[in-house]
DNA sequence: CATAATTTGTCAATTTTATTGACAATAAGT
DNA sequence: ACTTATTGTCAATAAAATTGACAAATTATG
């Protein structure tokens, strides 16, 4: 159906290619998995990153997230407003706080995580642990080259 | 800075939550080379598409980028208009003709193509062959599995 | 074969996601 | 001190994608 690719650069770039319809299609399953909850694509996506970095500011988060800084901003106040993320001053800045999970954001991003958890653990199973520890320092790797040079 | 995953379904999830800031990453630079093509970022994804399938009909290139099909008709006929698509009698199906690039959608396409591989070259030196194939089954085998089970 | 159900194309309205612009407050660099 | 860069905030706008509605063509089923 598609056409196979042949060297190595070829061979990436078709696999990054993908991204694009993987995003899609793990939209689609997210958000069944958000019915209920309340929350917006987005909003999830911050607060996935605020788990994984533990306590981030804004700026922070905007570089992880590699988003525009105002929209970042916007996300963090609707989670403010439904108490899902809060406020931790920040000693080396008055301006720029502190943001993590609240207990209630913490469970409702854990149990999302949970629900797609699930369903991955059969998909999982087809690759070992090295094929799938390649797969996360590609993704890590790519992310980090290719937003550093800009 | 960000926590390290543990088991290899927790790591394949990381890996898989890459997804949306690395799309995001690639946008921003691919912006940069659609840059006075004209094109906009569906049209190249479609455009890409068309070239990895080298001829599909409206619906399988819906299914291809897992997005609405009254989205990717109203790009194809952006690229109609363009005349970077045509379309191709379908003998089996009277509406559902075939699209495929013509000869300046396949220039354009390609010299898009160019210019981001060439970016991916550098990159590319730091991965073996193994590491790319996983990396590029993954991809597809996930953007599979996820997409199958709707 | 007839007819019901599904697929496909098309036009329009709407929603969601994200960017851009503008300005003030804070912080950092010189 | 004073200039420059960063950060927060509010508003307008744009881009990407979905949803709804209906007709034409195709496929499935009795």
């Amino acid at each position: 159906m598609t056409k196979k690719p042949t060297s190595k650069a070829e061979l990436l770039y078709a696999g990054i290619q993908m991204t694009r319809p993987l995003l899609r299609t793990i939209s689609n399953r997210v958000e069944a998995d958000l019915e209920g909850t309340g929350l917006t694509v987005g909003q999830r996506a911050v607060l996935e990153a605020v788990l994984n970095l533990e306590q981030a500011t804004a700026p922070q988060l905007t570089n992880f997230l590699q988003l525009k800084r105002q929209f970042v901003a916007k996300v963090l106040k609707e989670l403010l407003d439904k108490q899902q993320v809060e406020q931790v001053s920040n000693p080396r800045h008055k301006r720029s706080v502190f943001y993590r999970l609240t207990a209630s954001g913490k469970a409702l991003i854990e149990k999302v995580r949970t629900a797609e958890m699930k369903r991955l653990e059969e998909f999982v199973k087809e690759f070992s642990e090295e094929e799938v520890e390649t797969y996360y320092r590609m993704q890590y790797v790519l992310n980090d080259a290719l937003a550093k040079r800009s």
